[in-house]
RNA sequence: GGGGGUGUGGUGGAGUGGUCAAUCACAACAGACUGUAAAUCUGUCGGCCUUUGGCCUUCGUAGGUUCGAAUCCUACCGCCCCCA
């Protein structure tokens, strides 16, 4: 079966939309957001865990499942799955160990390597070396397709370069105009007709580049579209509003990387029909817990005896603070399994409000409660304990969900 | 009763004459995390200050030796072990 995407509404917010993607593997309401499944797990949750989370959809990664087959047999559960090229550990190991970055550059940012962290990537026109233990393995688009064909997800990606946010114009341009010549050779490598690949759009943080790589693209027959690179924190909106105007309006649009609450909205106002993030299950490892309260760091002593139940397990706070205090091995499945229904449940609310017409009203709603704009330091610091029962169990989940 | 050992910051535990406010670990506290080099990493962790530095008080208690002591000596107190 060959995948399909159908829009079946436009909000008024921005250029939002809802749509349904249909796989081989199941389909996906639209938008949507994609959980990290890098080695085709997720990380501490078991397939059934994946299923009580209710994720649509996962995304493996290529590199680190290079010259495996099947990935949704690794994964244990039949859903939709997207593989990456590869083309980020290019940038992970490569230039964001030079430039100190991370995908998201913070304001103030200045700092390079001191040479303790070496690149262990080389990039050419045929490919990229990345040197791993001794060995050196060769990514080209043709070998990352042909691994992304036998690993057999649904939606797969060409291989690409992501730049650092610290590249100058001239060396993001080369690589953005090599990354378009290594995206046709991935589109003439692709045979299987059961996948959608996915063009990626680069260009960096420059305008003009980021138009042309969005031009260059749409002319290419592609199942729809990535966009990748790196941004200034406060350079995402503008870039996704410059970018998408230039994508077919009917292709699916992934938007690679991102994902903390406030970019979802960003994202799905901007017609962003998929995005994928570590950060439910990483900082979920990190006892941060998202509740519609904000993020609670569960370590800290406050949440000692905070009975707010967790999604999907129903433990409490408090005891996910005794096992994350006691190192136990369950504190990071217990806080998966919430990040992951609880981001999953965000969208399934925003599709909610976006499909009845109540979209700006939620997310106001939504944003006020979850990061109330600062207070002035008060002169008499209430307590922030929790009292017992005091939030009863209706926390984070509008009725419906338990 | 005799002999031996030991007492260090929230905890464990280094240090046996100067470079010691005292290695390190844990705890605590604060922060970070955006196509997973990540169930991880960073910072603070006696007090005060004008904080790339300065001052004060600390290593069971009280004295002593010394230019100088957590480190040596004496007494005392607590705890542990062995022999009676």
């Amino acid at each position: 079966m060959k995948p399909t995407f159908r829009i079946h509404k436009r909000s008024r917010a921005g250029r939002a939309r809802l749509g349904v993607l249909r796989t081989p593997h199941g389909t996906v309401q639209t938008p949507a957001y994609v959980i990290v499944a890098t080695h085709a797990q997720v990380r501490t949750l078991t397939p059934a865990d994946i299923k009580k989370t209710k994720t649509q959809l996962v995304i493996a990664n290529t590199y680190h499942l290079w010259g495996r087959r099947d990935a949704h047999r690794m994964l244990g559960a039949r859903i939709p799955m997207m593989t990456d090229s590869g083309g980020f550990q290019v940038f992970s190991l490569g230039a964001a160990k030079d430039h100190r970055v991370g995908k998201v550059l913070k304001r103030g940012h200045r700092t390079t390597s001191d040479g303790n962290d070496f690149s262990t990537v080389s990039i050419t026109e045929k490919g990229a070396a990345i040197r791993v233990e001794g060995s050196r393995l060769m990514i080209t688009p043709e070998s990352s397709i042909a691994t992304q064909e036998s690993l057999g997800a649904d939606i797969i990606f060409v291989f690409d370069e992501c730049t650092s946010p610290l590249h100058p114009l001239a060396y993001t341009k080369n690589s953005m105009e090599r990354t378009h010549r290594w995206a046709l050779r991935s589109l003439r490598a692709h045979a299987r007709r059961d996948q959608l690949l996915y063009g990626i759009v680069q260009g960096g943080r420059f305008k003009r580049l980021r138009v042309a790589s969005a031009k260059t693209l749409a002319a290419l027959p592609f199942g729809g579209y990535g966009i990748g690179g790196s941004f200034g924190k406060d350079e995402m909106a503008a870039t996704l509003a410059t970018v998408v105007p230039h994508l077919p309006d009917d292709k699916p649009r992934h938007l690679l990387g991102i994902g903390s609450v406030q970019d979802i909205f960003i994202a799905v106002e901007a017609g962003i029909d998929t995005m994928d993030c570590v950060v439910p299950t990483r900082e979920a490892r990190h006892a941060r817990i998202y509740t519609d309260d904000g993020i609670v760091d569960v370590r800290k002593v406050k949440y000692a005896d905070d009975v707010r139940p967790l999604l999907v397990s129903r433990a409490s706070i408090g005891r996910l603070h005794r096992l994350f205090r006691a190192h136990d091995q369950r504190a990071g499945r217990l806080a998966t399994l919430h990040n992951v229904r609880w981001f999953n449940l965000l969208l399934e609310r925003i599709r909610a409000a976006l499909a009845d017409g109540s979209y700006v009203r939620f997310k106001k709603q939504f944003l006020t409660r979850f990061s109330p704009p600062r207070r002035e330091p008060s002169v008499a610091r209430p307590k922030t304990r929790i009292r017992r029962g005091s939030r009863g169990s209706r926390a984070y989940s509008p009725r419906a969900e338990r």
